[in-house]
DNA sequence: TCTGGGGTCCTAGGACCC
DNA sequence: TCTGGGGTCCTAGGACCC
């Protein structure tokens, strides 16, 4: 017995926490250069806003129906995520985090659906006073069913914010009327796939063969119809830790001059090493890549994966490969709009197989990299750079976001005041 | 003018082995 | 004329998720 929490327009409901006044307007929240819409209130669904959609495409609506815009506030979203993580963890013995506002709980040590709703309801109403968030439930046998549930919960208000697939009966109504492509693990090929050989609903989906699912969807789509039919085989895939870190951009205006190109990815490259080595990782292989605008014709593009010998989780190590990839790459007069950094073969840093002729100091660089950590982790993150990480004034503009919140809960000065 | 960021899993096909 | 059979490992790319 499973139960997914799912919390509601979960940016959109941070941002309204500390903006009360906004509880009634339409709210969108947006993605990095205020690019995308990123998350909307229901007014704005209603609206026929679509997730996703480019902000400049919506001017006409936003100034029609007054929507409110926020640029995303990651520091506020993660904290409120981890404060509502932690409530969901005292109800059970395994909870797995499933994205930023998801979590699936493990209920099976009661003894019934009913008493699971009941432990759910109370959980609802502990977030929802204690935090401010509406969370939805759904609850079911399987975690894609849990999905179906969770979706019914959050758009019939009969259901009180929890909604439970617990009998066949139950299970065949929720998926009669449920579009195929809207079940958990069938994105848009597999939608088109099915729908054009008539399969069109939740239910006609589970009600082929297991052969003829896995014909035409292979494994995964086998797992979904397994699990639409009550067969739990979506595992726990607990990974605590990461198998890629990636850290990437794209800038307000293309950049065409090196050093502040060379300078935002010493940045990336800086964040993920930091990443790396908080999960006690090192990795062995490292992507670099800066490219053109992709709605340009033509696209130069940088990219290159490093093999590192020697597994490694050192910033100074990192960055010198990834400058000699830019430097020998980047071509003048190309206005580079999106670059990034990725990590790959990640492996615990215990038992790093040494090389022969390594030529590294690995204990020197180790030591020297332990105690910038210290440093940065006691005064703030950018307290010791790597010299080409200096930020100056251009680098700001170019990451520059619009209307941000405060950081309401994790920076002393944004901390709200009240004059009684 | 303007179009996000960070992940996982699966599969096919190549290279290689005996 | 006829050109084996059974494996493993790795990688790139596709599909999917939030």
């Amino acid at each position: 017995m499973y139960a997914l929490a799912d919390c509601n327009n979960f940016f959109v409901s941070c941002e309204r926490v500390f903006r009360p006044d906004l509880r009634t307007r339409p709210v969108v929240v947006l993605s990095g250069n205020d690019g995308c819409v990123v998350a909307r209130s229901n007014e704005v669904k209603r609206l026929g806003i679509k997730m996703g959609v480019p902000f400049y495409q919506i001017q006409n609506e936003v100034k029609k129906y007054d929507i409110v815009h926020f640029s995303s506030n990651f520091a506020l979203y993660g904290d409120m995520s981890s404060r509502i993580m932690r409530t969901l963890g005292k109800y059970t013995p395994d909870l797995q985090q499933y994205s930023i506002d998801e979590a699936f709980l493990d209920l099976s040590y009661l003894k019934t659906y009913e008493e699971a709703r009941k432990v759910c309801l109370r959980i609802r109403e502990e977030i929802l006073t204690g935090i401010g968030i509406p969370v939805s439930f759904g609850l079911a046998p399987t975690k894609t069913l849990c999905k179906v549930a969770g979706d019914y919960a959050k758009h019939y208000a009969g259901y009180k914010g929890v909604c439970c697939i617990d009998t066949d009966i139950k299970r065949h109504k929720a998926l009669e009327k449920y579009p195929i492509g809207d079940v958990w693990g069938i994105g848009r090929k597999a939608n088109q796939k099915l729908t054009n050989a008539g399969i069109e609903t939740a239910l006609a989906f589970a009600s082929v063969s297991a052969l003829l699912a896995k014909n035409m969807l292979h494994k995964p789509g086998l797992d979904t119809w397994r699990e639409l039919n009550g067969e739990a085989c979506i595992e726990n895939h607990d990974l605590p830790e990461k198998q890629s870190i990636t850290c990437s951009r794209t800038f307000a205006r293309g950049v065409t001059e090196r050093e502040l190109l060379e300078q935002a990815m010493t940045d990336f490259t800086a964040t993920c090493a930091r990443k790396l080595r908080e999960q006690k990782s090192v990795c062995r292989q490292m992507t670099v890549f800066a490219h053109s605008s992709r709605f340009q014709e033509q696209m130069n593009i940088i990219h290159a994966t490093v093999s590192f010998y020697t597994g490694t989780n050192n910033t100074m190590e990192m960055t010198q490969q990834m400058l000699r990839v830019v430097r020998s790459q980047w071509r003048a007069n190309t206005p580079y709009k999106r670059a990034g950094v990725i990590l790959m073969s990640i492996e615990p840093d215990k038992g790093i197989q040494q090389q022969l002729f390594d030529t590294r100091n690995r204990a020197r660089d180790q030591r020297l990299q332990q105690a910038i950590d210290n440093v940065n982790r006691q005064f703030g993150k950018r307290t010791v750079t790597l010299a080409p990480q200096l930020a100056d004034e251009r680098s700001k503009q170019l990451l520059d976001t619009g209307v941000k919140s405060p950081a309401y809960t994790t920076r002393l000065s944004d901390v709200i005041v009240l004059h009684c």
